[in-house]
Order: C-alpha cells, then sequence, then structure tokens
DNA sequence: GGACGTCTTTGCAACGATGTAAAGACTACC
DNA sequence: GGTAGTCTTTACATCGTTGCAAAGACGTCC
C-alpha cells in the first residue's frame, strides 16, 4: 500500500518505466491532461500507487514558476484576532488548492519592511499582508514586484490589493450604540497620538463622529493612549483613567483584547459592568462571547475579509492585469452583556 | 536599490554574466564559500546589488532535496492553547532558519490522517504533529519515511520523536492545589469515555490520583464527558453538572477553554468563583490572567515544548540515525483568583 | 484506397541552482 | 628556476518536472 523504498526515491521516470509509458505520460496522467487512453491512465495510476509516487514539488515549482504557497503576514499569533484570521486564511487557501507559509511581524516596523524583501518571497507565490507600523511613507516599500494583498487600512492608494472594513463608520457604530444606552461620558482606550492613517485614528475619527452627530461634547481627558493592543494595555489604559479621576460611565476599546484588559481592570478595581460603566470593543474574537459579562463587540466579517483577500491574490497572480481592487467588509454591532444589552 | 524588470528574471547566470563570472562563482558567493577572492566577492556582491538578485528557492531545494519549510499540523488556531504554541514554534523555527507551514485538521480524524500522506510532505522537511484523534490504534499511520515529531501522548511507543509533558503528574497538581484550598467535591470537565491513552484519559488520571492520595472518594458524578474542548463545550458541561443537582465546590477545566466556558457558564447562574465553585485550568493561555476572576492555571512550559519540538525535528532532519527521544516538558501550577489565591 | 483531421503519446530542452572534479593561478620553498 | 602545494575559479552534468512541437495511431469521408 504504501511507498517502498527511501524518501524521495520514486520520481516520475520510475513510474513511467513501472507502466511501460513515456515520463511525459505520467505528467500528463497526474495533472489530468485530457487526451488520455483509459487503458494507460489506469496503467500509469496503478504504477503510481504500487510505488507510492509522490510529485516532487520543488521540481514542479522551478518548472512552473509557482510553488503553491501563500505567504501571510501578520503581527503574532498569541493576539486572538490574527489567529482567528489565520485560521480563516487558512481555511480558505485550502479551499483553493493551496498553503499558507505564516511570518509574525510582532509589531517592529523593521520586520514589516524585512517581510516584504525577505528571500522568502521567492517561496511564496504571492504575499496577504497585515501591517501595524507601517505608514503613509511606507508605500514606497510597498511597490513590489510579486502579488500582494494589503489587509488594513494604514495606507492608501498605492498600486495593490487591499481588504479592510469600513473603520469609520463601524467605530461611530459602537459609539452610537453606547449612546443608544444612555451613555455619555464614553471613554475610548487604545488611541495612537499623532497617527493619521491607521485603524486607531479612524475608529477614534468614529468615535467622534457619533459624539458629534448627538451633541455630545468631546473631553479629550477621556481619550486613552495606548500603544500594542494587547490586554495588557487595555488594562493599564484604565489604571490610568480610574487614576485621572475623569468621570465615566462606558469604555470603548478599540479592539477586544483592549477590551478585556479592559473588563479585568474594572473587575480588579470592583467596578461592575455594564453597571456603572458600559464596555465595548472590536473583533468579535470568540472569547467575546465568553466573558463574565459577556463582551459587546463590532463583529468586523473575518470570514469574508480572509476570503476576498485569498481571492484577489489568487486573481492576482493568476496574472491579468485588472485594475487594483479596494474590498471593503461588512461589520456588524454584535450586542452583548457588557452594554446591557 | 531595488530590483530592476519582471519579478524572477535575475538569475545566477545574469549576476555572473553582469560580474564577468562563472555561475558556479556566483554561487559560491552567495552560499558564503570561503576561498574567494575579496575583490571577486565584491565584484559579484555588486552586481548581486545591481540586479536586485534574489535566489530562486524552488531550484535550490530541487537540487539540494531540502525545501526550509517545516509543517505544523495543528486542530486550529482558533483555540488559542494552539495559536499560542504556533506562535512558539515559529519563532523557535525563525531563530534556526527555517520556515513553518501551518496546516489544520479540525478535530477530524481523516484530515489527521490525510496531513501525514498529503502532497505538501514533499513540501515541507519534516512534521511538527500534533494529533487529537489518532489513538493507538493508528500507530501505523505514523510509521512515515520523513522526520516527524509528535506533540502530546495520544500514541506512544513508535519510532518518532515525541514531546509531551506529564500529563498525570500535572492533573494531579492541578487536583491537589484544588484540595489544598479545603475544596472536596471537585468536578472534571471535558473527560472522554473510552479513552485510554489521550490527554483528557492521562489528566483524570491524575485527578483520581491526587483524590486517592488525600483519600477524598470518587464520585462518577463528578466525571464530566466533553468532547471537544472549546469554550462551549465547558459551558455545556457545567450547565449539566448544574441540572444533575450534584454538589460540587469546584472545577476542573481539562483545558482552559473548558474552564473559560464553566466561568461563563457559572456566572450565568449567579455561582460566584471562587466562593462557593472554585475553578483551575490547564495549558495556562494568555487569557487565564485576564478573565474576571482570573483563571488558576497549569502551565505546560509552551515555549520549552515548541523549541524541544523545533531542535528534535531539525536534528532529524539533519540526519543521524540517533535513537527516538521522547522529552517531557516541565509544567507549574500558576494559582490565580478563581482558586481563591 | 488515399488524404485529412483528431486523438495519444513521445523526445527533448528547458526551469535555476549546486556537486564534482579538474583546470588555472598563485605562493612558498629548496 | 622548478616543483609541490594551496587557493580560486570553472565547465558540465544533474535534481524532477513540464512546455513545446512533432511523431505515431486512428477514424472518417469522399
Amino acid at each position: 500500500m504504501s511507498g517502498s523504498g527511501v524518501r524521495g526515491t520514486v520520481t516520475m521516470h520510475d513510474v513511467a518505466a513501472a507502466a511501460g509509458v513515456s515520463v511525459k505520460t505520467v505528467s500528463n496522467v497526474v495533472n489530468d491532461y485530457p487526451h488520455i487512453r483509459p487503458a494507460t491512465r489506469e496503467k500509469v495510476q496503478k504504477a503510481i500507487d504500487e510505488l507510492g509516487y509522490r510529485m516532487n514539488l520543488s521540481a514542479r515549482s522551478l518548472r512552473q514558476g509557482r510553488t503553491g504557497i501563500i505567504g501571510l503576514a501578520l503581527p503574532e499569533l498569541s493576539l486572538p484576532y490574527f489567529a482567528e484570521l489565520a485560521d480563516s486564511v487558512i481555511r480558505a487557501a485550502e479551499a483553493r488548492g493551496v498553503v499558507v507559509l505564516i511570518e509574525q511581524t510582532g509589531a517592529d516596523r523593521q520586520h514589516e519592511l524585512d517581510v516584504l524583501t525577505s528571500d522568502r518571497r521567492q517561496l511564496t507565490d504571492g504575499l496577504i499582508f497585515s501591517p501595524l507600523e507601517l505608514g503613509p511613507d511606507d508605500a514606497d516599500a510597498l511597490k513590489v514586484d510579486y502579488p500582494l494583498v494589503v489587509l488594513g487600512e494604514r495606507i492608501f492608494g498605492g498600486d495593490w490589493d487591499h481588504v479592510t472594513m469600513n473603520n469609520v463608520d463601524a467605530a461611530r457604530a459602537a459609539t452610537q450604540h453606547l449612546i443608544d444606552q444612555g451613555r455619555r461620558r464614553i471613554a475610548v482606550i487604545g488611541a495612537h497620538a499623532g497617527e493619521t492613517m491607521g485603524s486607531a485614528a479612524l475608529r477614534v475619527l468614529g468615535y467622534q463622529a457619533a459624539l458629534a452627530a448627538n451633541g455630545i461634547p468631546l473631553d479629550p481627558a477621556l481619550i486613552v493612549e495606548g500603544g500594542l493592543w494587547h490586554r495588557a494595555t487595555g488594562a493599564d489604559c484604565v489604571a490610568r483613567l480610574v487614576e485621572s479621576g475623569v468621570e465615566f460611565d462606558a469604555i470603548f476599546g478599540l479592539n477586544d483584547a483592549l477590551a478585556l484588559g479592559a473588563l479585568h481592570a474594572l473587575h480588579a478595581r470592583g467596578i461592575d459592568v455594564p453597571d456603572p460603566v458600559a464596555v465595548i470593543g472590536f473583533d468579535d474574537i470568540e472569547d467575546a462571547a465568553y466573558t463574565s459579562p459577556t463582551l459587546s463587540s463590532i463583529s468586523p466579517g473575518r470570514e469574508q475579509i480572509a476570503q476576498e483577500a485569498v481571492d484577489l491574490l489568487l486573481a492576482r497572480i493568476a496574472g491579468g492585469g485588472d485594475p487594483y481592487r479596494r474590498v471593503i467588509a461588512d461589520f456588524t454591532v454584535v450586542p452583548r452583556e457588557s452594554t446591557g444589552v
């Protein structure tokens, strides 16, 4: 049943010899070339099975100029959002017959730049890239000569495909949701000072828009800076918020990890959720449904993002100079206990 | 600065021509062959830089019979433990100069078997495999002709390297920790009926050992079955436990996801943690430190497991018929709020 | 029966790198 | 100055597969 002999020993030549046909015919059978006599196909298939032949993918890649591997560069898998995203991307890729090589960039700008030019790009047919640190100034670095799909909104207007979501609208919806629950003193945690294009900036923009639309004055003291969007940062933001003495009746975590950290910090201080303080996050990671209380959030259409990204990339790999596209995934507000619903 | 021309256009031949040397000399430079005149090396390097040459890794793989890619097969990345494990494996691999191709098997036995014989094995130099569903009966399927490192304890005694932890002792320690806090009616959630070799069985064994060592009678009603170790399963186990009317003052979740689900379900029913019910998990995922209350757990030495696994695999790939090894990682009990510490 | 078109199969030359073995350049030393 | 030994560089075959173009087989139609 299984192969005989040492690994990598059986080649198309062996199969061809065993089946009494030419190497090219074996290749044709393996590649489902249509014009093959059934008898021949059978002979070859039998030889393949008996010898336990497996195609040497390096050779095929060399010949075809394609590896069947796509790269996925993201900050880190230990952030639940990215783990779930990777899960979805791998599934989408598998459904389309390619595999995924994951590279972690940390939150390191240099590492993000390196990923774009690494030797490994020779190993992948294209790259799905989710940068955190690169900004508009780095647009040049993204002008690469291989298929590239960029996730997120940090960098606009380049010659590459984009899959993103409407961060402004989604953040506005999240804020509106809090306002609808009667909150007026809404803190935001995880803001990035000085940033203009990143998710943080855009989401804060949406927050401000919602306040304005409801005639609620903007209090800068309610906007809390926080660099890395980890749980620890969320907890830290809340600590600073509480210590500052500012009054607040709600917290908008710019992502779920921050919101989880916030829940933790509030709990530690004996402040209940949703009263007196409601909390909403962003990403709708699986955790959100299992915290105590459960966490309201914004679902960014993760599956959709993953599938669109893979489809765009594969289309680009297949060639065709289609104009670069920008896909905007749908979002939904997912109300849970933390906003008193 | 950057490459000129279409992707994949620049080969060693082009570099050789530009530098006025032979192809092999370029190869020698690229591979740090020691005997090269500095002037030559410089010429070649200059040509490489000017042309933006990148090595074609498929060609190298074909020639060398190695791809520099290792496979990592695990259930799913959306389970935090595996996401964190993947993170660690990727880091360990990167530090050693190889990259990681992740394949998800779901909790599907057939998919786990497929992964072992897939064409993709031709693309990887070896595989780190974390099976969930395969058992001792499948030992034959694991007799593969490529380097393999198995994580977890489901399958013993094969001709492959193993990295695992002492599930029995660790579970015993977790249970002992609860007992030390004065608990006597300790429920276990996530047990697998009929299993003898898997993590579930071994951890239940440890649980039983701890009870026995402390003279606490074993009540079968406290052992709750639960198939997939997801949060939802944990919640469901607790629901059944409560509905059964059995008294209990502690819950041992066989992994953290189960414990998180348990926390959720207890909270939903207004049952406080750690009093009247204490909870401990297993895996010490990042979440555990941020739940409310924070979750006590067993830290399995994830970094150590990842590094040992990669090291073993690379050693096996490098060759040498060393005897197969079984590495047992260290664990520690991490007490947090959920057990009243 | 012969010419033609379609169906199958084939041989050969790549794809881009590296191992081998040997040639050429150079140094040191007698 | 000649010789041996080391340092550098090279040509060529080769890894396993597929594209190309053409050859061979076969059936059809007049």
